[in-house]
DNA sequence: GTTAATAATAGTAATCATTACTATTTAAAT
DNA sequence: ATTTAAATAGTAATGATTACTATTATTAAC
């Protein structure tokens, strides 16, 4: 894969944040460094990233999010805020059960959660 | 809600498969039967009979899926063949994790496990 | 059973996320 | 420096879904 000074930028912005951002979102971070960056060049390149491993797709609803953490994890997502908070839920016994269960070859798990966070509960009770 | 034969047969479509249907899939097996059945009357339905809790709407990377098992389960995906199969592997117990762990309160859990079914597995050795 | 009120529909246009296309630019190998 | 092909910007196209609007149909009241 060749140089490119967009695909860099599209890189370091995924990777320094945790916010889990949309393509739009990563598109107007960019515009601020490339003024003319375009739509295409932030799609294109990000699912060339993925496709290297470099940064991970998951969909939030029916909108693609992108993540620096290519490890397998999970997400809790806050129905009040909207954010969404990585966490590691499942281990390896949970690929085994499903190959004892069911002979399905895993080759990726995600759960998704989804709720209220702590920061947005509604407590009842003073 | 008034009746109406429209949300009736697709309320019907839903129940009788196992597929999880997308919407589009449910709009042509609707139009054999009320052959000027409109796609917006469809989603229009879909996402009505969604929030009176007669069917689940799950998303299968950015498109929705419809279902009428209501029960909170998971689903494994093959990657070769499509298909989806609903599966049972998490218990109450996780939801009691997520608490204890990062005061989150849960509304929903899914668990998506993507790979290969025993269908369409390439055996290696004989 | 007729009438009135209004929910639901068909058909179409609009929106949103994403991908495809194309002429031009640019990285990098020779 | 020249050449080659990968990458880009800008725009058009696509696919899923929602919004809009004039018409139709369900149901409640008479």
């Amino acid at each position: 894969m060749r140089f490119s000074k967009q695909r860099e930028l599209i890189k370091n912005i995924v990777q320094e944040t945790n916010s889990h951002p949309t393509a739009y979102w990563i598109f107007n971070k960019a515009k601020k460094k490339i003024s003319n960056i375009s739509l295409g060049t932030i799609y294109r390149n990000l699912n060339k990233l993925n496709k290297d491993g470099i940064i991970d797709i998951f969909y939030d609803n029916n909108i693609a999010r992108y993540d620096w953490n290519t490890l397998s994890h999970d997400h809790l997502k806050c129905n009040k805020c909207g954010k969404i908070i990585d966490v590691k839920m499942h281990t390896k016994e949970l690929q085994k059960e499903v190959w004892n269960q069911y002979k399905f070859e895993t080759e990726n798990i995600e759960i998704t959660i989804s709720g209220t966070c702590k920061k947005h509960m509604n407590f009842k009770e003073k």
